[in-house]
DNA sequence: TTTATATTGCAACAATTATTGAAATATCGG
DNA sequence: CCGATATTTCAATAATTGTTGCAATATAAA
């Protein structure tokens, strides 16, 4: 990933209300969440949040398809694993030893759950 | 990390400049770099290299000192690390099977070279 | 103490991004 | 086909963010 996609992805994800979006389809797996159910548990209109998703699209980061009247969208989960590696890349040169010992189980970032399991979309 | 924490912490990290000088940070470890050194590699003026600086430690993502006549700058390992797991957290419950099996290496993560080891600040 | 180097604060201006409502488009069930 | 539901497009407006030069501040070396 080069420095100018890396940006703009970010930029797509800094945004309280997509990024929102994006935490309630990570939670949400492949199957994806419809227009309708993304607006209504972020609490914006559906004009906004179409608005949201395109941004999120436009950055490699959510891919859409209809199903019947809804459209559902998804995390394209390959744009996010460039992403983070492309932030942590560079670092160091190999002297871990000198290193505060970082470590996060990006394995974690897996999907299967097919609805909300995010409390932030309990309302 | 909240949701308006992390948020404001990817809006930071959303600039090119702003990322272009955590990425020579993240390389440069706990020594850091001089503003001035940071200035000529992102190739911006001192005065929009200050904004973007003290962007990054109104974020929390960036710690500076005075060293001599410098002020030198390095990145806190910690946000970094807190935003990672923010931005993958919640995934899925546990359906690993169901993933596309996503992993990186964050322990990468660590900090050593004191010096710029980025090819994009050979200039 | 004078001079040079390094960085920041301020103020003005430029550019981008977000939000809203109303109308348009697409799909489904009857 | 017709009415209901779901989402998008468009256009107008509001709000935020980025950039620049100049002056001010702080440190260090002579």
């Amino acid at each position: 990933m080069d420095h100018v996609t890396a940006s703009r992805t970010l930029s797509a994800l800094a945004h309280e209300h997509r990024l929102a979006v994006f935490r309630a389809l990570i939670a949400a797996g492949p199957s994806g969440l419809a227009a309708g159910e993304l607006a209504r548990g972020v609490g914006i209109g559906a004009t906004n949040l179409s608005f949201h998703i395109k941004e999120l699209e436009r950055a490699g980061l959510v891919r859409s398809w209809r199903v019947g009247r809804s459209i559902r969208s998804s995390v394209e989960v390959d744009a996010v694993r460039r992403l983070l590696e492309f932030l942590i890349a560079d670092c160091c040169g190999g002297k871990a030893d000198l290193c505060g010992g970082i470590f996060v189980e990006v394995s974690s970032l897996c999907c299967g759950s097919a609805q909300f399991s995010n409390p932030e979309f309990s309302s």
